[in-house]
RNA sequence: GCUGGCGUAGCUCAGUCGGCAGAGCGCGGGAUUUGUAAUCCCGUGGGCGCGGGUUCGAGUCCCGCCGCCAGCUCCA
């Protein structure tokens, strides 16, 4: 019989090949565990060993065991469906672990199952985890499997099966009267999960393709504690809490109409003088660094789309065609060709690259209705949106450039955690070897030379660049991406850009496009979030409100709003016959950062009182004094 | 687009078995002149998403449409 070393807590034990994890174990003296981790593998304790190795044994409260315990638990529910509904209406398609819990996919006959069976299914749950069935593995042969699950009527499992590779060993796992065909692992019996909670139900087809019928996913999420289950249940309320659609609608920053389409942002005044702060800072950070402003049309003809590549390669997210003078006009879905109609407009010399054009440029994309969400995913949107022409000696300098401007102005917006991805040459790919090379070297340096981090996303580039994409990570945790700089062969070719170069003869250049926060509208809803709507004082739309007391305190309540908005400060005044407690309150809740309570001490010593969103009751200050503090938090961006 | 859920006043929601459409907030008017998160009183506001059908009678039941929300990538 063939052997296999096994090395456990630095002890090595020789055992027969296909001896089971668990039985390892016991030989080491350890009791508890509910799987190990062999070579990087997560396996059960009946898993067969099939390779020798070093072997980490994992318990119950480990992060890796949290991966088996999910995954029992997709069992335990499926098996809660088949007592539920019986086991010939319930047909299982795949039920996987996700980063916070698992689902599974299953079809019930004669039976949509909503939200409100989830309680009844938990209960069912609840109840397999207290019989505690020992969960069996079991290997079959592929004619076996075949076999038992054709009688059980698993017409997807069926479908699986015949996708495993010859040689795989197929394996069911088996508790109580319910068996499933699973790789594994799990824990040893049904009681040894954690705490788990159903969260919602959703289609998903199977396979995820929309020729195959659709399956209803009920997604679950688990944690060993009730104390981190319970703490994730509130980073959801959080998370709903924050939605920018509600905090949007609550701060006045935007609406979107059913009559005037969905995925179209209106954006409130409010909202609007947020957006010009916003539009105003990009515009100076892009001129401070040799930009040149441009405006372009929101509609082109159908030739320019054609010699993009547009029409060929995007038409699916395009709008379609509209005819004017018998020729058709298409609305943009980017800015590029117009930018090189820009560049265009006359004989480029090698003696004014790199040029750079920058526009806050708004375009249009079909999306499907699904996928629309707020602010996050629209059909119109601004980009703030550049494109950089340079010659091939300047590519190192323009990319470490951008790649600097990017980052620091994702800090002024007050992210700090970024995370970077280099996307390389995809196996189909147009452009030379040395474009490709010189082009993601810059982009590599760029990245190393700033002393980032990186992740390579190897073959991951678009078919006409490499790039670099930039992610943030907000307040809540989650990822977002933003900025990307973007190499193209494609349309310097397509569009035949020239520069005359020191040698008075004509050369290809070196096209990027770039954009830093992505779109102004998602951005906003980003941001929206990341602040839970309380945005840094340079970028609110009211940043002082000023209440006075009573009616004899309006008088000087004008002289400070008045002294205010003349130093810049976009300042208003409650005026309103209300309680000055109420007035404090509606302050509050719109989230305006700092209150100016003003009354009869205040007016008799030319004071205010400060009180901010942050900060709380500050007492009071001389109104100049004042003015040179928020000043400073406005120039610092706080 | 597909599947499921939801559409009642500007907002958040209640409306039982099919039997006179409600509450709070908001908004308007009045009283109150107030020191750090809601003063009181009165009033206003609804084609119950749209269109059909069943019924003596439909917000409620049935059918079709529209809109919104969630999911549709993470391979037993």
């Amino acid at each position: 019989m063939e052997k296999v070393k096994v090395r456990v807590k630095g002890k090595e034990y020789e055992v027969e090949k296909g001896t089971p994890l668990g039985r390892v174990f016991e030989l080491a003296g350890i009791r508890d565990a509910i799987g190990g981790v062999l070579e990087g593998e997560l396996i059960d304790l009946q898993t067969p060993l099939r390779r020798g190795g070093e072997v980490k044994p994992v318990y119950r409260g480990s992060r890796e065991g949290l991966e088996i315990m999910r995954h029992s638990l997709a069992h335990i529910m499926a098996q809660a469906l088949k007592e539920l509904y019986g086991p010939s209406r319930v047909r299982l398609g795949v039920g996987p672990t996700t980063e916070e819990g698992f689902y599974y996919d299953v079809e019930v006959e004669g039976k949509t199952i909503t939200e409100e069976d989830l309680p009844k299914i938990e209960e069912k749950m609840r109840e397999i985890i207290r019989r505690d069935y020992p969960i069996l593995r079991r290997e079959l042969s592929r004619e076996e499997a075949l076999e038992l699950f054709k009688r059980l009527g698993e017409r997807y499992k069926l479908d699986i099966i015949r996708d495993i590779p010859e040689g795989e060993a197929i394996s069911v796992y088996e508790q109580g009267d319910f068996v499933d065909l699973c790789r594994g692992p799990h824990v040893p019996s049904t009681g040894k999960v954690g705490s788990f909670k159903l969260t919602s139900v959703s289609g998903a087809y199977w396979r995820g393709r929309s020729d195959q019928p659709q399956l209803t996913r009920i997604y679950g999420i688990a944690y060993w504690s009730d104390k981190e289950l319970r703490e994730r249940l509130k980073f959801y309320e959080e998370v709903k809490r924050r939605d920018h659609r509600r905090l949007g609608r609550e701060l006045e920053f935007f609406t979107i109409d059913d009559n005037v389409g969905a995925g179209l942002i209106l954006w409130l005044p409010r909202g609007a003088i947020y957006r010009k702060v916003l539009e105003d800072y990009l515009r100076e950070e892009h001129l401070k660094r040799g930009y040149q402003l441009v405006y372009t049309p929101h509609v082109g003809k159908s030739k320019l789309w054609e010699t993009s590549g547009h029409l060929e390669c995007y038409r699916e997210n395009m709008f379609p065609a509209m005819k004017i003078d018998d020729e058709e006009y298409y609305v943009k879905p980017m800015n590029c060709p117009f930018h090189i109609a820009i560049y265009k407009s006359r004989v480029r010399s090698y003696k004014e690259l790199p040029l750079k054009l920058f526009e806050l440029g708004t375009v249009y994309r079909y999306e499907l209705s699904g996928v629309l969400h707020g602010l996050l995913r629209v059909r119109g949107f601004t980009q703030d949106d550049a494109h950089i022409i340079c010659t091939p000696e300047q590519v190192d300098d323009v990319i470490r450039e951008t790649l600097e401007f990017a980052l620091s102005t994702l800090k002024d917006f007050g992210f700090d955690e970024f995370k970077i991805y280099l996307s390389t040459r995809p196996e189909y790919s147009i452009g030379s070897d040395e474009q490709w090379e010189r082009s993601q070297n810059a982009l590599r340096k760029a990245i190393e030379g700033l002393g980032y981090e990186y992740e390579v996303d190897e073959g991951g580039g678009a078919f006409y660049g490499p790039k670099i994409d930039v992610k943030i990570r907000d307040a809540l945790g989650r990822m977002w991406q933003l900025s990307t700089i973007q190499f193209d062969f494609n349309l310097p070719e397509r569009f035949d850009m020239t520069y005359v170069g020191a040698d008075n003869k004509r050369h290809r250049p070196y096209m990027i496009h770039r954009a830093l926060l992505g779109s102004i509208e998602r951005f906003t809803g980003i941001l929206l979030e990341h602040y839970a709507g309380l945005l840094p004082i340079w970028l609110s739309p009211t940043q002082v409100i000023v209440i006075p007391i009573a009616d004899r305190h309006h008088g000087y309540a004008r002289e400070v709003l008045e002294r205010l908005r003349s130093e810049g400060i976009r300042a208003e005044g409650d005026f309103r016959e209300e309680r000055m407690n109420a007035k404090i309150r509606d302050a509050e809740l719109k989230k305006i950062p700092v209150i100016l309570v003003v009354g009869d001490r205040e007016m008799q010593s030319g004071t205010v009182s400060v009180r901010s969103k942050k900060e709380g009751n500050l007492g009071s200050m001389e109104l100049s004094r004042f003015v040179e503090w928020i000043k400073e938090k406005i120039r610092n961006k706080e």
